[in-house]
DNA sequence: AATACGGGGTG
DNA sequence: CACCCAGTATT
């Protein structure tokens, strides 16, 4: 079939383009399940410029698997803070633990699909990368090339879209080399077939590509299902304290920031006294929230009544160096920054 | 199948 | 502003 051996060539011209153009990231140095490990689960739904310094920092902070299982959460959660989407942390701590119970790693895209937070790309890429094994891992940037490529017009988010992906990458793999091949792809989507203005010139594949060869398809594909507009979120704040302390709350194991601390929203009683707005508000920008937070301050009577309001609203009476100590997502980052500990 | 889940980069 | 990023878990 002429696709299929389409399909060979490109794999060899990609091949030949990755031998050349791979950069040089630092879980590839000198490879292990662990450093692979973490670095997927670091750069879901993140770009590997922001990941990068992370990957760094729990590699020194949390050295092996074991370190991870004997770290708490929050030391795990505090090393995550800025990078957003908090339960990978939560789950990867949770898997250190399943993991170091189990005395090794998974050894199988089957086993690791079964790990916490690790999902059919992230097996796929683990078993590929790091235990040679021949399965194809489908990322937005595999879709973006596949879909690109064989012109698959579906949307790559929809069932058959994602079927019809998927079988063209499962076509391509290179079973002698599946994770060198896996991430030539993602690398090819990553530096040339990006999403707006894809250098096609440079692209070792282009000759086969239904996209780069058509100009009616160029900036048409992958398809994408409709999203929901993003919902807009008024969010107070409530800033209480008394002398230099302040009440912090951890927020809920589930909705944003869960298990982040951040401030209470209820307001105390009457008898404190209201000092207003105490920095201008700040828009914050999420994928499907656009948050308008407004930030009050309050001062206690007395560190007993800061105390009760604490117990109110299932926080914690601390200073602000404590509160440092602590996980905060961006947000409270922000008003940290603002207020500068007073 | 749809939705929730962060934050930063980019045209 | 809109779209995207080495996606997964939940409903």
């Amino acid at each position: 079939m002429t696709v299929l051996k389409n399909a060979l060539a490109a794999r060899l011209s990609l091949k030949t383009w990755y031998a050349d153009h791979a950069r040089n990231l630092p879980w590839r140095l000198k490879p292990s399940l662990y450093g692979t490990w973490l670095s997927e689960i670091l750069l879901q739904q993140t770009q590997v410029e922001t990941g990068l310094p992370k990957w760094h920092l729990f590699m020194e902070l949390f050295p092996t698997a074991g370190h991870l299982a004997r770290a708490s959460e929050s030391e795990v959660l505090k090393a995550w803070e800025g990078l957003g989407y908090y339960r990978r942390a939560t789950l990867l701590h949770k898997a250190s633990r399943v993991i170091e119970a189990a005395g090794e790693f998974p050894m199988s895209y089957d086993a690791w699909l079964k790990v916490p937070g690790v999902g059919p790309y992230t097996a796929a890429a683990i078993a590929s990368i790091g235990l040679g094994e021949a399965v194809a891992a489908v990322d937005g940037n595999v879709q973006r090339v596949v879909s690109r490529w064989a012109g698959i017009a579906d949307p790559v988010d929809g069932k058959t879209g994602a079927q019809a992906v998927q079988t063209v990458a499962d076509a391509w793999l290179d079973h002698d080399a599946p994770g060198n091949h896996n991430q030539a792809v993602m690398e090819l989507g990553a530096l040339v077939c990006k999403p707006r203005n894809p250098f096609c010139k440079l692209c070792p594949i282009s000759t086969h590509c239904a996209s780069a060869n058509n100009p009616d398809m160029w900036g048409v594909l992958p398809a994408k299902k409709l999203k929901k507009k993003v919902q807009r979120w008024e969010l107070t704040w409530h800033i209480v304290r008394f002398e230099n302390d302040i009440v912090a709350i951890q927020r809920p194991e589930s909705g944003v920031w869960a298990k982040m601390w951040a401030f209470p929203e209820t307001p105390p009683s009457s008898h404190f006294l209201p000092l207003g707005a105490l920095m201008k508000p700040i828009t914050h920008l999420l994928t499907h929230r656009r948050i308008e937070a407004i930030f009050q301050g309050w001062n206690a009577p007395n560190k007993a009544a800061l105390e009760a309001y604490a117990k109110e609203v299932a926080g914690e009476v601390m200073t602000w160096s404590a509160l440092k100590k602590r996980a905060m997502p961006r947000l409270v980052t922000k008003v940290f920054d603002a207020l500068h500990g007073e």
